[in-house]
DNA sequence: AACTCGTGGTG
DNA sequence: TCACCAAGAGT
């Protein structure tokens, strides 16, 4: 046998065709073939669902993807739709920078390959948003491509399955896994083989309780035979998460709020929020001396009452949010404030917000009746 | 290499 | 209540 690529070399170490052709069989008996984007090998489709996928579960992505689909339904209308028409319609979904990748993505598959996505992994993978794992799984599902995808699912799949004894996320752990998943594509039938694998992650091989019983690959897992499955993979070594605090300001004035454009790096990157001011201030007058600091250009504090403050929990840190809803005497007009926009009350469910913003302001309007 | 970046469901 | 984490990519 000549050897004259990676994937050979690495077949030489990890190849086992009967482990596809379990994956293969098992999917198409028992995987799932009914999910939104599954219909088609339309590459904008597999392509926005892959992006929206990507550390988010499928039952949060369906309606943003539908939602998408109805008004971008092409690669074209994407590119060209306005920035904060395609924040929007993220808004809730987190990890924001894929929003804004996804639509610099579309601009330049537009304006370079002629609104085509390429079938070759190593061209989608220099575009904007897509990864090694998302360029193999667009290629697959919708050219046909012989590519390994590794994601979250694979991961879990290949730690029990083979019973590795290492943190997937650390670098030669994932290196080697990268080998297997390069090793065990099949000849035939990769997108079979690719949905399979997702499948057996989400539905069967699952972080707690896993249907073992019902799984094609129980036979060959080592997690099972040394009953070590709960112990698989090996969890992330957890550190504690730092507490951050903030005032955030609910100026309200003529059924309209003022909202501030949040810059495209650092958390909730490129979405309208509402402005802060720094937590801490011991003194009363020093926070009435930030809060007019940070009105002063748009009207003199007629009131301002404390709101219910509340915590937001991310993955790496906790957010204490201590809202205040402001009144002005009246607003000064007619001067410029970059990155600051007068926004109107009954247009916030369909403002670029982030989650917990959008939940509290849709109540404080809701009570205060400024939708009326 | 380690860190950043959301949200909602789950046990 | 709270830790855990799900179809990862960018830096």
């Amino acid at each position: 046998m000549i050897c004259s690529t990676a994937n050979d070399l690495a077949s030489a170490e990890f190849a086992d065709p009967s482990f596809s052709a379990a994956v293969i069989a098992w999917q198409k008996q028992h995987g799932r073939h009914a999910l939104p984007w599954q219909q088609t090998r339309d590459a904008y489709r597999v392509w926005l669902s892959e992006i929206m996928l990507q550390q988010t579960q499928v039952a949060a992505v369906i309606p943003y993807y539908q939602r998408f689909l109805a008004s971008f339904p092409d690669v074209q209308a994407l590119a060209a739709a306005p920035s904060e028409q395609v924040m929007a319609h993220w808004s809730g979904l987190g990890y924001y920078t894929r929003a804004r990748n996804l639509h610099r993505c579309a601009q330049q598959v537009v304006a370079e390959h002629g609104g085509i996505f390429p079938r070759d992994p190593l061209l989608l993978q220099e575009l904007p948003g897509i990864g090694r794992s998302t360029a193999a799984a667009i290629a697959a599902f919708s050219y046909g491509v012989q590519a390994a995808i590794l994601d979250g699912n694979v991961k879990r799949v290949f730690s029990r399955v083979f019973g590795i004894d290492g943190y997937p996320g650390a670098k030669p752990i994932e290196e080697a896994m990268w080998r297997r998943a390069v090793a065990l594509l099949p000849e035939q039938g990769v997108e079979s083989y690719t949905q399979g694998l997702m499948d057996l992650g989400a539905t069967l091989c699952t972080r707690s309780k896993p249907s073992c019983q019902a799984c094609p690959l129980a036979q060959r897992c080592v997690a099972l035979a040394t009953d070590r499955v709960s112990q698989l993979p090996v969890r992330k070594p957890k550190k504690a998460i730092p507490e951050k605090h903030t005032c955030m300001l609910v100026i309200v004035d003529r059924r309209q709020v003022l909202l501030e454009q949040r810059p495209d790096s650092g958390i909730w990157g490129g979405l309208l929020s509402l402005p802060e001011i720094a937590p801490g201030l011991a003194s009363k007058d020093d926070f009435d001396a930030a809060l007019n600091r940070a009105t002063a250009a748009f009207g003199p504090v007629a009131s301002c009452e404390p709101l219910q403050p509340f915590t937001h929990v991310f993955t790496h840190f906790k957010l204490q949010i201590a809202p205040f809803q402001i009144a002005l005497e009246h607003r000064l007009d007619g001067v410029a404030h970059a990155n600051h926009v007068w926004y109107p009350a009954d247009k916030l469910a369909g403002a670029p917000l982030p989650a917990p913003v959008k939940k509290l302001l849709l109540e404080v309007f809701r009570e205060a009746d400024l939708f009326a």
